[in-house]
DNA sequence: GTTAAAATTGAACAATTGCTCAAATTGGAA
DNA sequence: TTCCAATTTGAGCAATTGTTCAATTTTAAC
């Protein structure tokens, strides 16, 4: 039987992935997707149902993509919390360049997706809670080995640093001012490590 | 002549401002916002030009309607400080059961819109920097008045406060954890009064 | 080489899109 | 009452949408 497929599954997934992040799920033609992955309708359908379950798809590679890029931050600086912070520098300031968008792709998928695509917008909430169990869990240790203030609150500081990527991210889409983010994210981490409320 | 418009032109903005508010700009069909302002596809297209021109007249009302806001708040409170926090809990936390969505309709723009609509976006991104500049002249006020600590930077602070309140909104979308969010909401203007970094 | 299942192709469909424009209607001035 | 420009109407166009499926090609086991 030929079962082994022409197309490399990761591959086109992936390019899927940053054609949704540049133009959103509905600017995104099923001609556009059929051109980026190099692949006939047909093709696709047979592959992943529909638009919506490449969409899904897509989805999930930004988030693996995204976590790993956190654990690997996580393991270069030695530290929870120089991790956090490199990881968080990494993806707001430096990837601007590379990335197709300034903003989160699960952040454009919440604000772009309604109640007419419950699966796609309950899977976008779920990633982005996802990220934040991942935030709490890299606290956890790094108030666990003592990096941040006294009595703090891995699971509330990981929703504030959610509420900052989120707020630093899709500011710079505005502005552009990232002279202003940088301080914006040392200020967060100076805080992290003595609070001043 | 017969230059009296059947129609009331603010009303049929506002109408369109919230089905934009609702579902985007892309998920908002012309025969959408021909059912929600009652008008049919001639007069609108003679009174808007395209879409994309009611969509700036949209853009501009949601931004008139959250100025006015803010500038009520201020009035109520008798302090450009507290005025600012009692406006951010309302946008964020109590006009959320009315309002089409959680989140601020400009970042929802600048969310979907790319640069195959270059006048749009310019726009969104505009009506975002004058948000700012508002943010900007009461803290200024509030600073004159003593509200914050010595040292602020009322211009740095409107950036750090656009960034919270862009963060904020959209994480609820994300969670629905409001009790996080009003809690954030009171560490901000704690902050504000005496900061700790 | 033969075979048959799996995978790919691309023409084509029905629905929807943003928008146009000739025709009908409106309403104030004369 | 007559008139005509301003306004409104809605059928309909050309383009695009997401998707299907019969025909073709590819693949590996025999």
């Amino acid at each position: 039987m030929a079962n082994i497929a022409k197309y490399d599954r990761a591959d086109v997934i992936n390019k899927a992935m940053l054609l949704f992040w540049e133009k959103g799920f509905n600017g995104t033609s099923t001609r556009d997707l059929q051109q980026a992955v190099d692949m006939r309708p047909g093709s696709i359908y047979s592959a992943f149902g529909s638009k919506e379950g490449l969409f899904k798809e897509a989805l999930r590679c930004y988030s693996a993509n995204t976590y790993a890029l956190l654990q690997e931050k996580i393991q270069q600086q030695g530290s929870p919390l120089a991790g956090l912070q490199a990881f968080i520098y990494c993806v707001v300031v430096s990837n601007r360049s590379v990335a197709p968008s300034d903003m989160c792709l699960l952040v454009k998928a919440v604000a772009e997706l309604t109640d007419s695509s419950p699966e796609l917008l309950q899977e976008s909430q779920l990633l982005m809670k996802k990220g934040e169990q991942s935030f709490a869990r890299v606290l956890q240790e790094a108030h666990e080995q003592g990096e941040l203030f006294a009595n703090a609150d891995p699971q509330a500081l990981a929703k504030y640093i959610q509420v900052q990527m989120i707020g630093l991210r899709t500011y710079l889409r505005t502005s552009d001012d990232v002279a202003a983010v940088e301080k914006l994210i040392e200020d967060i981490f100076n805080m992290l490590k003595a609070p001043m409320v």
